[in-house]
DNA sequence: ATAAAGAACTTTACAAAATAAAGTACTTCA
DNA sequence: TGAAGTACTTTATTTTGTAAAGTTCTTTAT
């Protein structure tokens, strides 16, 4: 029995959807651009747009605007507080998780 | 790097935070009435209300009410279909942290 | 006997979040 | 040079979640 799953251990920040795709794909690759994390997450650029300015405001992630030639490049880099963020969250997922089997 | 972590893996009806709680619950308990339920997930009469027709729609826990002398009381029930789901979203759940980790 | 308080819900209203659509500011290709 | 494409952001719409209010009865106190 879950008896003390709480469910209050699970950053709001992170819990949705695509914050949650982002942040495994950052949580191994470190940092992606634009391009390719719309690409990973398979979303869409409003989506993706949103949900990035949200983890960069909760200090999650740090977004960097440079230039590749003419382009526009967008870095999204996973923070160490990011970092410590989404361990405490898998760490109460996985609770979660062996409670539950 | 969770390359092939699929974020439509994740059942959203199980997803919410909330119906997670409920699912968790349930998955190891099998049923519960509405007041435990109520203490146990720490949610309002109302969010819980809800959240357990949601889930009840999705055919994942059935929904009998009856009586206890003379108060009401309702039973929520993990069905098959719900557990399965459950299962399906543990599992989705434990790659990503597999991959993350 | 009856009014006040409480239990067990449901319904409705409001707030927050996610998604989709439209817009901006370029660049590249035909 | 103009049509299409890239890399985004902003705004609008829809969906979801939460909180407030309402309903129907029961119990307790007077």
């Amino acid at each position: 029995m879950p008896e003390d799953f709480n469910i209050e251990a699970l950053d709001d920040v992170i819990h949705g959807r695509l914050r949650l795709g982002i942040m495994a794909y950052l949580s191994t690759a470190g940092s992606a651009d634009f391009t390719t994390l719309k690409a990973k997450t398979q979303s869409s650029d409003g989506n993706l747009s949103v949900q990035v300015r949200k983890l960069e405001e909760a200090g999650y992630v740090t977004v960097e605007k440079t230039f590749a030639g003419k382009k526009p490049l967008t870095t999204i880099t996973l923070s160490e507080s990011g970092r410590k963020a989404f361990v405490a969250y898998l760490e109460a997922m996985r609770k979660l998780i062996d409670d539950s089997t």
